[in-house]
DNA sequence: GTCTATAGTCAGATAGAC
DNA sequence: GTCTATCTGACTATAGAC
């Protein structure tokens, strides 16, 4: 029963697009499996068919977020320029459209809710985040060596990444920047502008 | 009855720091009244001779937090040089000393909680986020005319206080920085490292 | 796969004695 | 001010019919 190799069992998916949004807006806990099932047309006990605790919903909507974010990057690492200076540029791109882009609800879940997960859940969803985080340091480090950011490469990395991820609580994208022009602008305002525009040893 | 001048209701303060510990750690609606009055060696009964609800406890906790954050970077203001260059070095300063320092607990759930608020207190909690955010407008102001920092002061201020409130989710009193010195990095990062130093016209 | 009905638990809040 | 005792309602999760 249902299904080993899962991904599009539509049902399923349909929930935790609609827990993501709810959990986003409202929290976790002030969401009840009443409001969830309600929101796609059923009733809490047919919520148990699809996951068996409340939990395991907010588990898969972390996990599919943490997925999500770090294909966006490592795809954009890998279909563009092999120049080291712009491997940072790329990646902020990346987080900044996974982030903001049609997975807001999960991301913003993924940053926001932790603190609702059992301890055993929080130190797997933790360590995801982790993973992901790590992809940050070598590009860090090469931008470091080229003068391009302070050379404490974790604090650059949790000053960009908490200025990356604060933008889930302010971003619109009715707003006056697109998601490109915002990442061509926290990338600037991000590394050392002077020196180093084309050319240096 | 409750003393209208307020400050040093000494058992209601000893309540706002326990609570404001438990729900940073633990989250608001994780944390039952039961557990906030064991705390304090008290039983459910007696918390509500000194809130009407939890969701006062809450505000209070916030509000507290706010105050704390506007006193500390106004006094910094205040004290500190009159050079338009360095009004924003001050300001990072003090916000990461107020964030950072003794009231972290009411900070983080200032940062953090304000979901579990009703709508009304939403509103009223947000609207004094937003006075202190305000405060930041000028100083940036300036920085930019001096060539600091972007002209988009907007996108300036919540690329650095974005930065800045990410702290409180890894930064730890014993790692190799003090405060003074992770807001002297935090700072030089975030300004034009090129031009401007003491001289421009 | 969805339903109804409900078990079992625990929450916030109140009343009134001390 | 703090207690005990309790009301009332909401929640997660289960059982079993369809």
């Amino acid at each position: 029963m249902r299904q080993e190799r899962n991904n599009l069992l539509p049902r399923r998916n349909a929930i935790l697009a609609t827990a993501a949004s709810q959990f986003r807006h409202q929290g976790f806990e002030r969401t009840s499996v009443r409001e969830i099932a309600q929101a796609r047309g059923m009733t809490s006990g047919s919520f148990f068919y699809h996951f068996s605790t409340k939990e395991e919903l907010l588990v898969a909507i972390m996990e599919e977020g943490v997925r999500d974010i770090m294909q966006s990057v490592r795809d954009g690492l890998a279909g563009g320029t092999r120049l080291p200076e712009l491997l940072l540029l790329s990646m902020v791109r990346s987080h900044l459209k996974a982030l903001l882009g049609p997975r807001l609800d999960a991301m913003t879940v993924l940053l926001y809710e932790w603190r609702s997960l059992s301890p055993a859940a929080q130190t797997r969803v933790m360590a995801s985040r982790d993973a992901y985080e790590a992809l940050w340091m070598a590009p860090i480090s090469e931008a470091a060596a080229l003068g391009l950011v302070d050379t404490d490469v974790l604090l650059v990395r949790q000053t960009v990444l908490g200025a990356l991820n604060w933008t889930a609580q302010w971003y619109r994208p009715c707003g006056r920047l697109d998601v490109d022009a915002l990442a061509q602008r926290m990338y600037t305002n991000a590394v050392s502008s002077c020196g180093r525009i084309g050319s240096e040893p």
